[in-house]
DNA sequence: AAACATCTAACTGTATGACCAAATAAAAAA
DNA sequence: TTTTTTATTTGGTCATACAGTTAGATGTTT
């Protein structure tokens, strides 16, 4: 606001850019009028002529706010306030995880620790509609074991977004989901090393007793199910030589 | 040149911007050369050339990637593939905080979570130089016990980073360090909430605990203390009201 | 007259091009 | 080796054309 009135405050650029600066403004503007998500934004020029800077710069930062998906902008309306989601943060995890900075097995100790307590959230805290849900996904997974593997895949990503959603906090819903595009890309090593039927009916039974726990409220079992779940994983790849 | 000739062979435009489709090909551009952090990208020309847009979206495109995390921009010279860190996590944790969509209580939740398991893996893994830089922190918060507390909160937020950061799990460190922002914001009510000094000595010494027990690579006590001091976060910041 | 659907016009974002300034990095000179 | 110069590259601005969306106005139907 400062800015608005004095378009070149040049000793107070310090050390970050106008785009930086436009973005921080965005945020604040957010939460001095209380924006929730949904609400509209000013146009680009309105954004732009409150943070002092021309259009170009406006339009920059709507553009990473949107990335960080903080904003949701779209082709002739104004941009809107947006409710968090995964999609970005997956961008953010993909990226560590090619740098090689973060191991395969030390991305399924990080999942592994959240789904632990996912587990236990959803059994104490699950309804009815999130047991059946689970449960349909069990039953699903029974039906395509003859079918290609990736429609196993799909559902067995569901299944832990869904004990996920169901410990009722978005904050490990968004974090579990995050991990889909990695867990894509290694998912089918895991199922191919699960050379014989038999393996393969195993791996859909472990899922099938998490969901029965789940269903029956029992914590302890809840949990040691889920613990048994991620060691077939990680032996598994281990097996296959993912480290 | 990119209206006359038809700049992508593909006709995968369907429904996402140039802006979206050049940030893919970015990506897509990094892993294929296999640029690492550090490496030098092509400049915003080269770039948007090579997707067949303008240069403005290839700027866009390059600002959308930078505030990922994934790329880093500079004035004057070309972009960078970015070592990923917590900052844009911490603004997209900023505002699903802001939302109303996560309580502190629950973001203290997933914390907890994350924090006995670096706990236990920094008391397993530790260096003697993580021992002895845990230490150093506890003697620090000894010694600012009198002066204020904004020196006692940056102890007590590098203290949970450097046992991250013991864990040897680069994810646990940037997911531990998002929540940096969100901490700064609560911290002084849990602090003047402990409103004698007893109760404030109390708090360090929770620290000094878990910082012994880790010198000793003792688990069970380090996960102890850990969930001793999540504790009593929990209940001072329910005794001011802050669910 | 009131409710509904349709259409048009103003508004807004998308994309491009050219331009200048500032900062960097590389080449040249000391 | 150090300094200076030069070329390259990004940061930022402006003007323009284009393509969607939205909302107001219009007209029709109930």
């Amino acid at each position: 606001m400062t800015s608005g009135s004095t378009p070149s405050p040049l000793m107070e650029a310090s050390d970050i850019g106008l785009v930086e600066q436009a973005m921080i403004d965005i945020r604040a503007y957010i939460r001095a009028k209380r924006r929730m998500p949904g609400a509209v934004l000013p146009s680009e020029i309105a954004l732009a002529a409150h943070s002092g800077v021309s259009r170009p710069v406006a339009r920059e930062a709507l553009r990473g706010l949107s990335t960080l998906r903080v904003v949701d902008i779209g082709h002739g309306r104004k941009a809107r306030v947006a409710m968090p989601d995964a999609s970005s943060l997956s961008v953010i995890l993909d990226h560590t995880s090619y740098t090689g900075k973060l191991s395969i097995q030390q991305m399924l100790d990080v999942r592994r620790t959240l789904e632990l307590r996912t587990v236990l959230l959803a059994t104490i805290r699950r309804s009815d509609a999130d047991a059946t849900a689970l449960l349909s996904v069990v039953q699903q997974m029974h039906a395509a074991l003859e079918e290609d593997q990736n429609t196993i895949m799909k559902l067995d990503i569901t299944f832990h977004e869904v004990i996920a959603r169901a410990s009722g906090n978005l904050l490990y819903s968004i974090l579990i989901e995050s991990f889909r595009v990695i867990t894509r890309q290694t998912w089918g090593i895991g199922w191919r090393a699960r050379a014989t039927d038999d393996n393969r009916l195993g791996s859909i039974l472990c899922h099938e007793n998490i969901a029965n726990a789940i269903m029956a409220q029992d914590a302890v079992r809840a949990e040691a199910a889920m613990n048994a779940h991620f060691d077939s994983a990680v032996n598994v790849l281990l097996r296959a030589g993912i480290t």
